[in-house]
DNA sequence: TTGAAAGCGCTACCAC
DNA sequence: GTGGTAGCGCTTTCAA
């Protein structure tokens, strides 16, 4: 049933009952009720797409995630981060476009999402600390909020990220609080600005302690399982191993636990772990105490509101660039209870520069 | 730009400009040859919603699902199955909307799907033993492809699904074929199809192996960390302890890991794991004998799979319920080289019933 | 408070 | 080969 055939039945113009559909005041009481009634009476639904040509918003808001053979699958924290999105476009009636991209040919593919018009804006994901898209997005004028920041960029644009840095510095406090003095770091590809921002953490941590730095104990690379076994494994063959290890996703934890279990050594006896992505990690003191890393939680936070300001800068272009910096769970003690979501550290608005 | 500027620019009408951009035959070579060119040199790219408000399609599939409480979060193999589904949409141009939905007023919700008109078929997810969505989406005239079946369903449908029972019918039998008499397995909700399948293989390889079935040995529930650990943690307090597992997900065998670990027991020597979704896993043989599950890019070709199907069933209506069951690799060896791409088992068509 | 009519940008039918 | 024109289903002036 569409608007003509339900304002015929209703013996009524499709201008009235349109109206009457969409709040507008100056509706008759009587009239609005009759309307709403046969409305749900006939599951009348109108068609987005005609909605969309007449209104000039689509209403969907598009998720851009690139990938390629050189860039890690799509990341497990993904699902999260759109789980929180979600809630936010069902209560305002959006639905989600995702676009998986490869990269290449950024220019005419962002070009196209904005002139083809099924999105009304778009949040951009893993960007890389120079990353071109910002700049592009810009000039095009679609509206856009990152997930995630770059480091290299000066222009002022709307983000939401979590505070890497911090968590890896005090991650790394924590170890060298313990007495660790050698701290290896198992990292994302280090263009990725999350990662660069996690190993900026853990050196100011290090420094923070009097450690120096080995570069025998960094690695970078795709956050695969292979990745995180090959990394302990070498490192552990080390002459001066390391005792404590940061891993910046759950599928290189997995590998390299994996690689100090092989070695013979023993979980939070020989050597501990924290990593990012997980719910839980060890330290070494005798007996295993978690950290409890609540990423999920806070990640799915971060889409929640990377959703919100999107909506919030379609709805008023004019409040210009938005900023939100969360902060991640990161608690010393048992790993009982439910996740925490994360809090805001800090959201403020900016005149458009 | 659009049609009409773009159509006024060349002194054509829009007719020929339109048929001269999607490839109609009746135009005249040079004429299609400017035409093309001053697209290009414009940027034109058509409205999609002008343009799905015309042919009536919308170009673009809807992948839906199910969330709440009592559920999973969204499963981390699922970015691994919309990567593969993505590569189909962007070659046939497509686009991939997402719906996240809370259980719960299927028959509104999936209508209102249809009625608004913005996907011109969906992806079922997750779906139950005896999911009522299948029965809704028929009767709705919805183009569907499952990814996962309903065993309690009788009705006819289009799926695509990864052959559950049998990776755990093998997986069980490896762990029997190295002397383990108490198998373990700690799986997903089992009103969860894949679950219910996978606890079936589990069964049949251990009676197949005149193994008995021992209740305390298995354990369903949302496949999360701290399932895991408190499955793993009561099973080895028993007097007669497992001295394997099978887990249902990377998530639950990582607080499986932990729990083994936590109770002074090797992975290897002293107790066998084999994980599902996870790329290794361990056999009991005095030295570790990783198994090579390639669940990752099994997922992956499978939303490839679901794909195509979908977009077929789309375009040809009449070629039936369309079924395809993928083989999961699961390798004995070493954990190096890339990772294989699962084979179809089979794939044929039906006449619609 | 209601309705007629003009688009939104495109496709597709029919005539030339 | 090409062009005029009538929709697709909705919103939104403008008049009444």
């Amino acid at each position: 049933m569409n608007l003509k055939e339900l304002a015929k039945h209703l013996n009524l113009s499709q201008t009235t009952v349109s109206r009457a559909l969409n709040g507008y005041p100056e509706v008759n009481k009587a009239t609005r009720l009759r309307v709403e009634v046969a409305a749900r009476e006939f599951n009348y639904t109108p068609n987005a797409r005609a909605k969309g040509l007449a209104t000039g918003r689509s209403m969907s808001i598009g998720h851009v995630i690139p990938t390629s053979s050189k860039r890690e699958m799509v990341n497990p924290v993904f699902g999260d981060f759109i789980t929180g999105a979600s809630e936010a476009y069902v209560q305002a009636g959006y639905d989600l476009v995702l676009t998986l991209v490869e990269d290449g040919d950024e220019e005419r593919l962002y070009r196209n999402i904005r002139d083809k018009g099924n999105v009304d804006g778009i949040i951009v994901h893993s960007p890389q600390m120079d990353d071109s898209r910002i700049a592009l997005l810009l000039d095009l004028g679609l509206p856009f909020v990152v997930h995630g920041r770059a480091s290299d960029i000066t222009a002022n644009y709307s983000w939401v990220d979590m505070n890497n840095r911090g968590a890896f510095r005090r991650a790394t406090g924590f170890l060298a609080e313990l007495g660790h003095r050698r701290i290896a770091l198992v990292n994302g590809l280090e263009h990725m600005d999350f990662a660069y921002r996690r190993r900026d953490g853990y050196l100011a941590a290090l420094e923070a302690h009097g450690l120096k730095v080995d570069p025998a104990l960094l690695r970078a690379g795709e956050m695969t399982e292979m990745l995180g076994h090959a990394s302990a494994q070498e490192m552990l063959a080390l002459p001066d191993p390391p005792t404590a290890f940061l891993s910046s996703s759950m599928m290189t934890a997995i590998g390299l636990r994996r690689a100090i279990q092989e070695a013979g050594l023993q979980m939070g006896r020989d050597v501990s772990v924290i990593t990012h992505d997980d719910e839980l990690a060890y330290l070494k003191n005798g007996q295993t105490v978690p950290i409890f890393t609540a990423t999920r939680s806070s990640v799915r936070a971060a889409g929640r509101r990377a959703a919100d300001m999107l909506l919030r800068l379609i709805a008023d272009p004019g409040c210009g660039p938005l900023h939100s910096l969360l902060e991640a769970e990161l608690i010393l003690g048992e790993s009982t209870g439910p996740v925490p979501v994360a809090r805001p550290e800090k959201t403020y608005r900016q005149g458009q520069t």
